[in-house]
DNA sequence: CATTTGACTTTCG
DNA sequence: ACGAAAGCCAAAT
């Protein structure tokens, strides 16, 4: 697999509960800011043999954009289960809840 | 090897 | 603020 992927795994690995990231910002702090669809096929592909935390990356305005209704009940049910509260528009506010990381490694 | 495929992002109207 | 279109890049076919 590629070193991409490794980061963008550790990255995941470390966001807080409660909090969430975008894609494009686990993107960014795996080293490629352009990678976001990336990191989408490493959350389908590694969800299922690593525990992901994959419900704690959302779009980049804070909206749930799974492609199976199913999967975003589960998303919105685990993201209120830490405390994560959705407003009107079902979408994270990202100003309060977005998770930004201190260090670079 | 060429084409398709995304749980995305940005830009333009 | 919203929708459409183009851009991006690794994996699967």
């Amino acid at each position: 697999m590629a070193p991409f992927t490794k980061r963008v795994i550790r990255v995941i690995q470390q966001i807080p509960a409660g909090k969430v990231m975008t894609y494009g910002q686990v993107a960014e702090q795996a080293g490629q800011p352009r990678g976001a669809r990336q990191v989408v096929r490493v959350l389908h592909t590694m969800s299922r043999k690593y525990k992901l935390p994959w419900h704690r990356v959302v779009n980049r305005h804070g909206e749930i954009v799974i492609k199976y209704e199913e999967g975003k009940y589960t998303q919105m049910s685990l993201l209120q289960a830490e405390g994560v509260k959705l407003n009107t528009y079902g979408r994270v506010p990202l100003k309060k809840y977005r998770y930004v990381p201190i260090s670079k490694a």
